[in-house]
DNA sequence: TGTGACCCCTAA
DNA sequence: TGAGTTAGGGGTCACA
């Protein structure tokens, strides 16, 4: 058969095949997915052989042949075990020079790490070595998670019944039957990459209740949604335990999901299954039975596997996985996509849908489920089936599966690797497949030299205190990636003097203000520039076709075209990142460094020629600038609401104000776009980003407001407290107002309005709920599950845990019986801060809660504090703001 | 009361 | 043992 589908995930399987010469080693890679047409699949692949690459280190010459104890050493290495065969050379550029790079296959995938090794004594340099086998086939053919293939099909779950295809299925490669709708096998020459499409994935989110008291699992929920049509069922598991997880185990594999979610699985239900599954199982059967969402037989032989096993497992901290599907965890999703400033479900849920009650209504009290469950087993078994739904309308809400998807169309990796992935495989799979065109050698991760300290990252110009009007934003588009575009950087063109090729007379190099130099690209083009060019193409390309299917209202392919713009510009952004890393395989210290030098050169330079213009710089940020706009301050800049409506009337004197403001926008505009043109250059383009009609700063870097009236009206925030999720609501609260003031250049009133919240939280009037505060608390849990504070060590992440708010809060939930999962952000009111350390007690909105007073005094100058900072550019200090008057002073004479 | 270490979070 | 970077503000604690 022929088809499309979406990869979730590969791994592969090892085997000998008797052949008339003997067993041959053969290995066989599965890959997981779903069909356009909305089928599951197990593609079983065959063709691809493990490499991998090696060099001999020292001086050599391409044009003197291969001298003979080369040849020698060769021969050695084929006669070596597990070596299949060894071919070459091929002539590769490397970080010294071109280099003959042999290419050795091995029996198996897994022969590679200690062949590589024993290589490596031997005075060979490795290359290409630790790349996992599954990648090796993406990068090979060239494929990213949509592919087309050609196939024969093997089983099809129809055929339930039908014994005799297990033969069929294990002559494919397989191990027995798969719990697919369709299991195909294929050569790697029928794989090809397709144009990315929405796969209908099937999603199963599910929720556990457990006991605090025996941490066995009550009940469980469970939905599954179809993408394509947007049906969900729901499932609901309470009796005998190990039924709960027998049932739970049947339901994924028939209704065979490729995602996996629910909230805060990954710390919490999903170690919890595994510790019961521990507790419960008797022999390998009962064990696949009671854990075996993996979608793959559920045979003894898959318990063994590290990872991409039968049962999910999960190495170090990082995601869960299991063979064939993704774990994408929602409080994970959402705290990325959302940085709520609390991470409960419920917070998340009223965040999102504030006009859902039910959405967000507490009513079982989760610090107590025992009682509740042993007195109302109906409210919690509901509550339950919610908390099992909201996952699914969480991440349909934020888009994660789309915008995973896109990232993985554009990265080329498989779904799994976009959603639980790190950045630098993102950037791998692009750099790599170049390379490979391009005949670079790909060196092993952790062999560059490690880097020196830090690198100097962008230049911050001071920004000038107090409240200023007509400011034009500009910024240059995309500018790390357009600095490496322009003067070519990356691992392939780095001139170095221990390089046996230097470049040639005549080159016109480009020398960083550090003085590392880059070969320009008409001598060498850079592997990571193009790469940069093919995406900004890519981008726009997403971004024109996102604006012809707004045209035509076509919201399918709006949604289709916007995740990809997106998804190009987040991996763009990456690229800088990683290679000025310390352990990317291919960076250098010298490349960080020249990205940066560049820019803060670029930035310095340009506010030096606007000065010179005699236009002044309010501010600066790495790729930006604040220019204060040659306008008339008689011109207004603002309409008061008086005036609105006055001008609705009619009003004379207001048609006229408004008239001289949109005046002064315009010219603003005129300003901004000229001054933007003609400091642009092909390679650095300057954009007017938007123009503020006033700019305020009390004088710290990266904290500034401005009231934005081009290309839009709103206020911008950047730094200050409101933007922080560390914050107080109260105090966000007011600052915004008093924000509003400030831009309005209403002094008086803002000074007025400070007091008077000041004084209020002094006297101790507000609602405790608004002075909740929330940090995010490290720890390692060294023992699950965590039910003592002795369970969690925090000594790793901090100097003197005991002095921390967070560690203390953290602690206090363990011992309530409340879950606590590294990272996560604990909310806590503070009650006495006259001690020190201040006490703090936990807030929690679904659970019985430690009744005390706050301590209002400390709200009340922490406020102040916040406040004065503004204030004081209108005369009021924090202190006077906590008085209630100002302070005589020598200037008051 | 001032200072430095440590920590969190944000801007870019 | 896992992995995008640096610049920067500001809160809290410990200690002089």
């Amino acid at each position: 058969m022929k088809g499309q589908m979406g990869i979730i995930s590969g791994r592969y399987r090892s085997r000998e095949r008797k052949t008339p010469d003997g067993p041959k080693p053969e290995t066989v890679l599965e890959l997981f997915g779903r069909s356009d047409e909305g089928s599951s699949i197990c593609l079983l692949v065959h063709g691809q052989r493990p490499t991998f690459e090696c060099a001999p280190i020292g001086e050599w010459h391409v044009d003197e042949g291969i001298p003979p104890f080369l040849v020698d050493r060769i021969k050695h290495v084929k006669a070596m075990e597990h070596v299949v065969d060894v071919s070459g050379p091929v002539i590769k550029w490397t970080q010294l020079g071109e280099r003959p790079v042999w290419t050795i296959e091995t029996e198996q995938p897994f022969h590679v790490p200690a062949l590589r090794k024993t290589l490596r004594s031997q005075s060979w340099q490795v290359f290409s070595g630790d790349i996992p086998f599954v990648n090796r086939l993406f990068l090979d053919r060239d494929i990213g998670m949509h592919v087309a293939f050609t196939a024969d099909v093997v089983d099809r779950r129809v055929n339930e019944d039908d014994n005799d295809i297990l033969a069929a299925i294990v002559d494919a490669g397989g191990e027995g039957r798969y719990p697919v709708d369709l299991t195909l096998r294929c050569d790697v020459k029928q794989l090809q990459a397709a144009e990315p499409f929405q796969v209908p994935f099937r999603i199963f989110s599910f929720d556990l209740e457990t006991s605090i008291e025996h941490e066995t699992v009550l009940c469980a929920a469970a939905w599954i949604e179809d993408i394509g049509t947007g049906r969900r069922e729901v499932f609901t598991y309470r009796g005998d335990e190990a039924d709960i997880l027998k049932q739970l185990t049947a339901t994924v594999r028939e209704q065979d999901p490729d995602i996996i979610t629910g909230y805060n699985i990954d710390n919490f239900d999903l170690p919890r299954l595994a510790d019961r599954t521990q507790a419960l199982k008797r022999g390998w059967e009962l064990h696949t039975e009671l854990f075996g969402w993996g979608r793959v037989p559920q045979r003894e032989s898959e318990l063994k596997r590290q990872r991409d096993a039968l049962v999910p497992k999960r190495q170090s901290n990082r995601a869960w996985n299991l063979a064939g599907r993704a774990v994408m965890d929602t409080w994970w999703q959402a705290r990325q996509a959302l940085k709520p400033r609390r991470e409960t479900l419920s917070f998340v849920a009223t965040l999102l849908f504030p006009d859902d009650e039910d959405k967000h209504k507490m009513d079982v009290d989760a610090s107590n489920m025992d009682e509740e469950w042993a007195t109302r087993p109906d409210e919690v078994m509901a509550y339950c089936e919610r908390d099992a739904a909201l996952p699914l309308d969480i991440l349909k809400a934020i888009q994660a599966v789309p915008r995973k998807e896109a990232v993985a169309a554009v990265a080329k990796v498989p779904f799994e690797t976009a959603a639980n992935g790190s950045t630098s495989q993102l950037i791998d799979s692009l750099v790599i497949r170049l390379a490979d065109q391009q005949r670079v050698a790909v060196p092993l991760t952790g062999s560059a030299e490690a880097k020196v300290g830090q690198i100097t990252g962008g230049y911050v110009h001071d920004v000038e205190a107090g409240l200023h009007p007509w400011i034009a934003v500009l910024d240059f588009k995309s500018m790390y990636p357009s600095i490496m575009i322009a003067r070519n950087i990356c691992y392939t063109t780095r001139v170095d003097p221990a390089q046996s090729y230097q470049p040639v007379e005549g080159e016109s190099l480009h020398e960083a203000p550090t003085g590392a130099v880059f070969r320009p690209a008409s001598a060498r083009k850079g592997m990571v520039p193009a790469l940069l060019e093919n995406l900004m193409a890519q981008r726009d390309e997403h971004k024109a076709a996102l604006k012809k299917a707004q045209r035509e209202d076509r919201t399918v392919a709006v949604e289709f075209h916007d995740s990809m713009q997106y998804a190009v510009k987040i991996l763009m952004n990456s690229f800088y990142g990683v290679f000025a890393s310390g352990f990317y395989r291919f960076t250098h210290r010298d490349l960080g460094s020249s990205i940066t030098a560049w820019a803060r050169q670029n930035i310095k330079s340009i506010i030096a020629a606007v000065e010179d213009e005699g236009h002044g710089i309010v501010y600066s940020d790495t790729d930006s600038i604040f220019v204060r706009c040659p306008i008339d301050p008689e011109i207004p800049r603002r309409m008061e609401e008086e005036e609105l409506v006055l001008l609705e009337q009619g009003d004379k004197a207001a048609l006229a104000k408004e008239k001289a403001y949109k005046e002064g926008v315009q010219s603003m505009v005129k300003f901004g776009k000229e001054l933007a043109k003609r400091y642009s250059r092909e390679s650095a383009i300057l954009e007017f980003e938007r123009g503020l009609s006033v700019f305020f700063s009390h004088g710290a870097k990266k904290r500034y407001i401005g009231q934005v009236v081009w290309p839009s009206e709103e206020m911008l925030i950047r730094g200050y407290e409101t933007q922080r999720t560390d914050s107080f609501p109260y105090l966000t609260e007011t600052m915004k107002e008093i924000f509003k003031f400030a831009l309005a250049d209403q002094g008086d009133a803002l000074v007025e309005y400070a007091i008077h919240r000041v004084q209020d939280l002094n006297e101790a009037k507000v609602n405790p709920q608004r002075l909740v505060l929330a940090k995010s608390c490290k720890g390692r849990v060294v023992r699950t599950p965590v039910k003592s504070p002795a369970d969690v060590d925090f000594t790793k992440d901090y100097a003197n845990p005991d002095s921390m708010a967070q560690v203390r809060v953290a602690r206090r939930r363990i011992e309530l019986g409340l879950g606590f999962t590294t990272g996560m952000k604990v909310s806590y009111l503070v009650t006495d801060a006259s001690r020190s350390p201040m006490k703090v007690t936990p807030w929690l909105e679904a659970e019985s809660m430690d009744e005390e007073a706050y301590d209002g005094r400390f709200y009340a100058e922490r406020l102040a504090a916040a406040l004065g900072r503004i204030t004081e550019a209108f005369g009021w200090s924090a202190k006077d703001l906590m008085k209630g008057n100002k302070q005589a002073s020598l200037f008051d004479f």
